[in-house]
DNA sequence: GTCGTTGCAAAGCGTTTGCAGCCTA
DNA sequence: TAGGCTGCAAACGCTTTGCAACGAC
């Protein structure tokens, strides 16, 4: 990454002011308010860019495309809010007794977790 | 599902006989050693009937497209072996301390718990 | 014979790539 | 001015769907 364009810059802005990790549909609407004629090719090439500068860092969820969230945060997990759909950070870990599922004779090298239900706005909504 | 039909026979067979989730790949290269005519839209249309009719249960992994397993197994987990890509059912689980994880304010109705890393035969391979 | 099921090919859908023109440095 | 970057459209890979023929009951 070399050249300094308004389309990388408005993608960057978008996903720092998130805060939550964001889908590709997301950025580019986020961007699109800003930038109404960037296009979808621009947004997919720039986020495979940033996360290969390490800029950004993909968060994959089973059976969801990839999000992603600006890069550097320590080791967390999500929730993933079921009602809006949207992915939340969340702080603390339990690595060390998930260690314990491991099975005989398997190597464990990096384990992931995933939250789900309600968010606080939706669960109150409710 | 009304019909007996041997493509589904034998889809059910390799389902059955594999003891770890399968990949639509798996179960269809499982399924053409058996019946080389077997076509691949034959085998969404019997997954996602077999699903539905909860004889099929859906692991969907991070970054992965789905894979599937017969239904009716207790609470469980997957190990994804990042080697040879095989993904292996592991038991126990670590729920009671992961509530702890779940933010203020929102409610958690399930979770999900994976472990990356090397399964026993790649593990002795290395 | 009915109509659920199959194989094939075409259609969808999200993501990637080719290309000519644009714009940053 | 060089060559990285962009928008557009075409290409891709995986999954779904349309359709005529097939076969279970």
């Amino acid at each position: 990454m070399q050249r300094k364009t308004e389309q990388r810059a408005v993608l960057k802005k978008v996903l720092k002011e998130a805060d939550r990790p964001l889908s590709v549909q997301e950025i580019f609407e986020g961007a699109q308010s800003e930038l109404p004629k960037i296009g979808l090719a621009t947004v997919y090439r720039n986020i495979k860019a940033l996360v290969e500068h390490e800029w950004l860092t993909v968060v994959d969820l089973p059976g969801e495309s990839s999000r992603y969230e600006v890069a550097g945060k320590e080791h967390h997990h999500h929730f993933h809010c079921k009602t809006c759909d949207r992915v939340f950070e969340i702080e603390g870990c339990v690595g060390g007794s998930i260690a314990d599922l491991t099975p005989k004779g398997f190597s464990l090298e990096f384990h992931e977790i995933i939250l789900y239900g309600r968010c606080d706005e939706c669960a109150e909504s409710a």
